[in-house]
RNA sequence: GCACUCGUAGCUCAGCUGGAUAGAGCACCCGCCUUCUAAGCGGGCGGUCUCAGGUUCGAAUCCUGACGGGUGUACCA
């Protein structure tokens, strides 16, 4: 239901029946239950067209505001604004037409682009560490928020399996034995003690950088130790994957080495725009008003991560057909991205009608406001603290209730990693954020085990109800008003995220629409004896409707919830 | 130096297409389980929205400057 273009309509009719000739500003919410559920506040900005007084302008659009439909009630407040509320049997209805479908009353798009997100990008050289965790989930959200508002969503995986480094990595792995999966566990352990072969013993050194040359030129021998080490290595993202519960499948692979093929020819295509010139040796593109150039070659032949990216985004637009390309990586890398967007589109390996959008997020600093290492200088490993926060789970429900080994087993898993997952994705993206174990692993308060044990108490209800609710959605009081209304803005709020890319604007609704839930239930009693039966009816779909926007919104941040808690 | 970004309660953060008395969580204090799950609910405490100008009927929000944190700044990704 796209509620905000409802009440908009009406205010735009009544300007056509005022005779007022001015396009209407979009109503917002009310900023308090007491101003209704909306508000108009375009009669002040028309005073100086229109040359009357706020006020009188105010009164002039109320007068023709319709109220025997959408709207119940308007009133003019304060300066000149219009405070409107809905009427309740047309939210009901909206309601009840909400409840009985699927998709809850949200239309798929009309008009559905291909969207590639970019997102995790995992190095194969090293563990993923809680770093990792925001583009991830961040873009992993992003992806399923435009699946399901119908978009048709590419999720790409760029991962870094290319580099000198590697030469370096394979010829320990073939050192260490044929089978490798041993030695490789720890990633981070590897690569260092790798490094450390490589500096004190020279043969070895010489050896790394041979075999590097040799992956390049394609020899079968360094090829195939290559491959069985990315291969380990993604293992263990996928490991992660699987944890987090993120639909990053093998196919969403599409690895820098991918498009090593292509590099050569992005240079010669620079070079027939005109973009390229060499300076100290290397190849390069300059920009109008930038001050650094984008290196593209080397000037020892090697190419860059800005080239790679140039075919990436070739590839993406032309050959996979997006029309929007959204990179979910660390605001870090915002000046690398406005160049290479740049480079991309004036060199037209990109259509003029394509929207690439750099999805920036803040940097993970320590509690002193630094960037956050652990205290032995290293990083925290993604999948210790996941482990460690399913372990945190299990200790907190085995004093709660009787369950099963299993079922603790399954329950934790579902409340630990949506603490974390939720932690995350309900800080604005764009700030930097102070990595805090506890409060990652905290279950009090803004955390998605209240939206959990919200869904939980809800199907509670039903159980005990033992039967289906059949009925209608009748309001009574401005509480279910409220969260019926509330309920309805679920597909503002989507639309809204999925045009910021702001996972957080979801998970602040399902905070403030849960919060009204637990009011409803502490007042609103529904299975009491003495509740009428079509209140209690009706109370039932509320919480029902309630329970499936709960759902679903968890879904979209990839959360999963429990019948029982 | 230049560029980007952030600065809101003791702490962690919302709010930023300009709107009415700036909101949460944590912490602290008080109250609520014979009544649908107290991992909850209600109430209290706590703010010169970094500072100074400007635009506006109206600024936490937009603009300019200062200060402070973070980040980036040509052959790593």
């Amino acid at each position: 239901m796209k509620l905000k273009e409802e009440v908009n309509k009406v205010i735009k009719a009544a300007f056509d029946k005022a005779g007022i000739e001015a396009e209407p500003i979009g109503v917002t919410e009310a900023t308090k239950p007491e101003f209704g559920d909306f508000q108009f506040n375009g009669a002040m900005a028309l005073a100086k067209v229109l040359k009357k007084n706020p006020r009188e302008i105010a009164t002039l659009i109320t007068d023709n505001l319709d109220t025997s439909g959408i709207l119940a009630k308007t009133q003019i407040a304060g300066p000149g604004f219009i405070n409107l509320w809905l009427n309740d049997d047309w939210v009901a209805k909206q309601c009840n037409e909400a409840k009985n479908d699927e998709r809850l009353g949200i239309e798929k798009k009309e008009d559905p682009i291909k969207v590639v997100v970019d997102y995790s990008g995992p190095n194969m050289a090293k563990q993923m560490h809680v770093g990792h965790l925001r583009s991830t989930i961040i873009g992993d959200t992003l992806a399923n928020l435009l699946a399901f508002l119908g978009d048709e969503v590419i999720r790409q995986n760029h991962i870094g399996d290319w580099g000198t480094q590697f030469g370096m990595l394979i010829a320990y792995l073939e050192e260490q034995g044929s089978d490798g999966s041993g030695s490789l566990r720890d990633l981070e352990q590897f690569y260092k003690d790798a490094k450390k072969r490589f500096d004190e013993d020279s043969t070895f050194a010489d050896k790394a950088r041979e075999y590097v040359v040799k992956i390049q030129s394609g020899d079968a021998h360094c090829l195939g130790l290559w491959k069985k080490f990315i291969d380990i290595s993604l293992g263990h993202c996928e490991e992660v994957y699987k944890k987090l519960d993120v639909n990053l499948a093998r196919e969403d692979v599409r690895a820098e080495s991918f498009y090593n093929d292509s590099l050569a020819k992005v240079l010669s295509d620079l070079d027939k725009a005109g973009m390229l010139s060499e300076s100290d040796g290397a190849q390069c593109v300059f920009l109008e008003g930038e001050e650094i150039p984008v290196i593209v070659q080397k000037s020892d032949g090697g190419y860059l991560y800005a080239t790679t990216d140039l075919a990436a985004l070739w590839y993406r637009a032309n050959v996979l057909g997006a029309k929007r390309i959204s990179y979910v990586v660390d605001a870090r890398q915002g000046g690398h991205f406005k160049q290479v967007f740049r480079v991309a589109k004036e060199a037209g390996f990109v259509p003029e009608d394509v929207k690439l959008e750099h999805v920036a997020f803040g940097t993970m600093m320590d509690k002193n406001g630094k960037p956050f290492k652990t205290r032995d200088g290293g990083t925290v490993k993604l999948i210790d603290l996941l482990d460690e926060a399913v372990e945190r789970a299990k200790e907190a429900i085995k004093n709660k209730a009787d369950y099963s080994d299993e079922e603790v087993e399954k329950i934790a898993k579902i409340v630990g990693i949506g603490a974390v997952k939720y932690a995350d994705l309900s800080i604005n993206r764009e700030s930097n954020y102070i990595f805090d174990w506890d409060k990652m692993l905290s279950f009090e308060g803004n955390t998605s085990l209240y939206m959990q044990y919200a869904y939980a108490r809800i199907q509670s209800i039903f159980r005990k109800y033992g039967q289906e609710a059949e009925g209608e959605i009748v309001l009574t009081d401005d509480l279910e008003h409220r969260l019926a209304v509330m309920l309805l803005q679920f597909e503002d709020i989507l639309k809204k995220a999925a045009e910021d890319a702001a996972p957080n604007q979801i998970t602040n609704y399902l905070y403030e629409l849960v919060t009204l839930f637990m009011r409803f239930y502490e007042r609103n009693p529904i299975l009491k004896e003495e509740i009428d039966e079509k209140v209690r009816t009706s109370r039932l779909l509320l919480a029902d409707l309630t329970a499936k926007t709960i759902k679903q919104g968890l879904s979209i941040l990839g959360i999963g919830v429990l019948e029982r808690l």
